[in-house]
DNA sequence: ATGGTTAATGACAGCGCTGTCAAGGGAAGG
DNA sequence: CCTTCCCTTGACAGCGCTGTCATTAACCAT
């Protein structure tokens, strides 16, 4: 197209342009009311044709606002995230805003997080697993009244909208494929109880079990962070006993992976003689052999509906605010878990 | 509208408690010359005090400059993603810069590119691969005087500043490591060859191949994407053939994963029959089993130095611009290899 | 002393936009 | 025909900071 327009155009270039005034030209880029069509379409015919960026800064300064919403996460497994950014990159292009991504980790002080809210005066703010349960965060943010959505949250946050699986109608799916396998001792490996939903998928878990009128061993009970590494001593553990499940659902992925590991280890052939289940869907649980029975979490489409939320609180629209978005998951059958054979 | 807390503190209110002018302060806020240290210590302790944050908007705006660092990617693999996101948060904290993130994929236009920019006018751009060696982005840039620094790139190019590992020496360690274990029959992936390592690495497998005398045969080569299908197709590919490799190297570890896969397809036993090697190190490459021999990136500290780099660039330090920054790989040898043993 | 530098500081004018307010014009109401 | 009210528009004053320039103090070398 045009080769390059180099000086820096300007609101009042556009206004020139346009035959209309400078505030005029801003009620239009705000699609403000009280302007009639056919100056509006003025003016963005004159935008069109200079190819006209507001300044970002200058409508912030002038504003009081910005156009940046804030991504906060505390080291959420690789996969997760970016899953979550691609989808609030490309819902936040079509809003008009920017993400801006930050790091919290448990070491973070509340100066740390004031300083970095009111240095970027943030439009919004998306909160991951497990920040979202954060109290300090929280309290910063609803202290700022800057709105925000959490993604799989714990309890509910007054004033805060979330968006989420139904994690619990997920575990007790995975562990009702289990039982009509025609497992009864079935094992379980609990994730970071610091994360919301490995409370929920635990509790789903036994209610499951108990429902089915089937007994919870505690020997096939372990505790993981929901890395690998720790999944690798949940289910030695797990599997130290002479008697043994013939299945272990895992809270997530990675800590299954590590159940397949030590299933080798110990000669133990998946399926056959153990049935293993993941959660997440991750790309790792497609790829290891064989390939996990697990529960797709639509990450993408989470922080879509996030931003999508954000916009509408931001916009101020009053039902947003407190509302909690449930979107599907889905059950994923791989090879990973199969019918029970006693032996 | 609820009426908020405590009044935003502005420049004006730190000049007064400190005794001096604004000029003053804002001279100390940027560390400029020219400020007796008393003045400097009165404003530090004025600022202390007040806990002043100054207006990100308003300087920008002012300054034409903003502190914000672009981080452009299109899609890499979920764990580089992140990595590189860790350490470019760390280090742009200490800077008082952010972290924008951005999705450039092979369909976005000029327009949006340039849109991008101007709109955010960021102090500094990051491109990963293959974004680092995407003409149009870079054309983009350059025009705009943007500071860039590209990571993994291909090619230099003028004025920009660029931080990698040596991928070849890394490959030809490999290629190396697997004809000391007694192999000659070497087969090869090859990674998405739009990525500029992709090319490297093959070049240096082929090359140590040639030095060690050993021929290449065509049929053990075959092409993927980085992507964990592709390799189960690439892998696919080359073990059909009667006469098959004693090892095959892939050029990332989500390949070599899918190799892992389809050798158990095949009832070839890893390391025994076939001997697998990865490139990346990424937390698959120790969750899968057996566990990978690979090449670790240092991710993390690669964004550090990208951001460090770009310190330097915007501080406008005149050898930066031109300067390529290499950091160590490490060999990692896991259970995925093992000495040739004829059958 | 005289002039020539350099160091240290402040006054002030914007940066490009939006919020506010005042004003003009028409439709509706009396 | 005059109000009243609502729609439509533009002038203008900042938002909070930095760049520029003028000014004074301090320091050297004549």
């Amino acid at each position: 197209m045009a080769a390059d327009k180099k000086s820096k155009i300007t609101i009042s270039d556009v206004a020139r342009v346009a035959g209309v005034s400078v505030t005029t030209v801003s009620r239009v880029l705000n699609g403000e009311k009280y302007v009639r069509p056919d100056k509006k379409a003025a003016v963005d015919r004159a935008v069109a044709k200079l190819e006209y960026q507001p300044n970002l800064y200058a409508r912030s300064l002038a504003g009081d606002r910005s156009y940046l919403i804030g991504l906060l996460f505390d080291d959420p497994r690789g996969d997760y995230l970016s899953g979550m950014q691609r989808g609030a990159m490309r819902r936040s292009r079509e809003a008009g805003q920017h993400v801006v991504v930050e790091l919290f980790d448990r070491n973070s002080t509340l100066d740390q997080i004031e300083s970095f809210l009111t240095k970027l005066r943030l439009s919004g703010v998306i909160l991951t697993p497990p920040v979202c349960d954060n109290k300090v965060i929280l309290a910063a943010l609803a202290k700022k009244h800057i709105p925000t959505v959490r993604i799989a949250p714990g309890a509910p946050y007054p004033g805060m909208a979330a968006v989420k699986i139904d994690d619990y109608h997920a575990a007790q799916k995975m562990t009702e494929h289990l039982i009509s396998l025609g497992h009864r001792d079935i094992g379980f490996i609990v994730g970071d109880t610091e994360h919301a939903d490995a409370r929920v998928r635990q509790q789903a878990f036994r209610d499951t079990m108990k429902m089915a009128g089937l007994p919870v061993n505690d020997d096939w009970v372990a505790s993981g962070t929901y890395q690998f590494q720790s999944g690798l001593t949940a289910a030695r553990k797990i599997l130290s006993h002479t008697k043994k499940p013939s299945a272990i659902f895992a809270s997530n992925d990675d800590m299954a992976a590590a159940v397949l590991v030590i299933a080798d280890e110990l000669g133990l052939s998946v399926p056959q003689d153990l049935s293993v289940a993941g959660f997440d869907d991750i790309p790792l649980a497609a790829a290891v052999s064989p390939a996990l029975t697990t529960i797709r979490q639509p990450v993408e489409e989470l922080a879509e509906a996030a931003i999508g939320l954000l916009e509408q609180m931001i916009a101020g629209e009053d039902g947003a605010t407190e509302s909690v978005k449930i979107l599907d998951f889905a059950f994923i059958k791989r090879g990973s878990t199969a019918a029970f054979s006693k032996k």
